[in-house]
DNA sequence: CTAACGTTTGTCCAATCGGTCAAAAATTGC
DNA sequence: GCAATTTTTGACCGATTGGACAAACGTTAG
């Protein structure tokens, strides 16, 4: 009778919505907001329109829900970046983990650069806050690391758009990624040589002169 | 009579359609394919519905004239790369004039992107095709910049795509970047921040070592 | 068995969608 | 001027959209 508005009671709520969500993390990710629509994620759920909307009462309800949830975990690998261990090591490490994330959650990260280049209508709250203080914080570990000579200067800011797009790069612009290598190097090894590549570089790029 | 379906004639419909396209360019950026609607696209380029449909055929008609007018400068930096100049004069300046690019044309860079998203359905043909060939080529130029030991070695391909990533994010994800940089970085002086950063990112990760 | 509750579905609706069409209005060629 | 042509518009259409609703179905506790 509560519509499943606050918190989900019964297995069956809670096993529907995940199967919800998951569809439509699916859906969203690849038309959209806009494009996707509530009886193609409940075709790929495996129920009824009016039966999905039993568990959720609007489409925007699922795609808030889809949202809301992705941050949790799309943030957690910046916030393990520690000042106490060596600068190399967490910056590589950090690339490590984005890169993962994409390989592993491709959706979401697809999900997440819809909603931005949509101009963030749903999240810019959040990136305004939550996220640009958890990024400052962030830039002031690094700016320690550069004033104490451990790793070369430059803006802390850009380096972590530069980690950001480099990582997210390979989940939104996969179809084109694959395009480019061809076939030949189609294989899983893209994500290896990936991340080779991109230790390279930021280490190096990084690396104090002199 | 034609229909303008093929070419042009009367002045009146080369301005509307130019006017239509900047309309459409807009609109289609901001909301992607699905997410646009006719109607928008006629009111943003003051005109009615029937009226815009007079001078394109349909929606996709629009969509497709748009693609494929921004493929040819888009992909005009990266044919400019010469195997003659000197490889960072080159690698720095192909950098440039794609962040140049990111700031000038943001919006071909979201529309670009919303396609590409969505599984790139108008224009994998041409990824697979003219895009391959003509990365395929320029990486043949970077393997013999680092095979002549001119640059630090590494997967030439992984080195486009940081490029392109970096300096499309800077369109692609602004609304993402203006949150976190805050009011205070809000200025133009963002892209002469990301131009050197980028600089010292790529030159330093790919300077040849000891 | 049965009453209460949770779940599912068929049907319906108003709004919006992409697109058509015929006719009006504006423009052009002579 | 006038007729031919191009441009613009209001009205309309079938399809799809997000969502409402009540009735039907399933489940469970007593």
């Amino acid at each position: 009778m509560d519509q499943a508005a606050r918190k989900p009671r019964t297995r069956i709520q809670i096993e529907k919505r995940e199967l919800i969500l998951e569809a439509a993390l699916e859906i969203f990710a690849q038309h959209g907001f806009r494009g996707a629509t509530i009886d193609q994620i409940a075709d790929a759920a495996g129920m009824s329109k009016p039966n999905l909307l039993y568990y959720f009462k609007s489409k925007d309800d699922i795609h808030r829900t889809l949202i809301q949830r992705l941050l949790d975990t799309w943030l957690a690998p910046l916030r393990e970046i520690d000042d106490i261990g060596d600068p190399v090591t967490e910056l590589r490490s950090y690339i490590r983990r984005k890169l993962e994330m994409a390989r592993d959650y491709p959706r979401e990260s697809r999900l997440f650069a819809n909603e931005i280049l949509q101009g963030a209508p749903r999240v810019l709250p959040m990136l305004e806050g939550e996220l640009k203080s958890l990024v400052d914080e962030k830039v002031q570990v690094i700016r320690g690391w550069m004033r104490a000579g451990r790793i070369a200067r430059t803006d802390p800011y850009h380096l972590i758009f530069a980690i950001w797009a480099t990582t997210q790069h390979y989940a939104d612009f996969d179809v084109q990624v694959r395009a480019v290598l061809g076939p030949a190097r189609d294989g899983e090894g893209r994500f290896e040589d990936a991340a080779r590549f991109l230790e390279q570089l930021f280490v190096e790029g990084l690396r104090v002169k002199g």
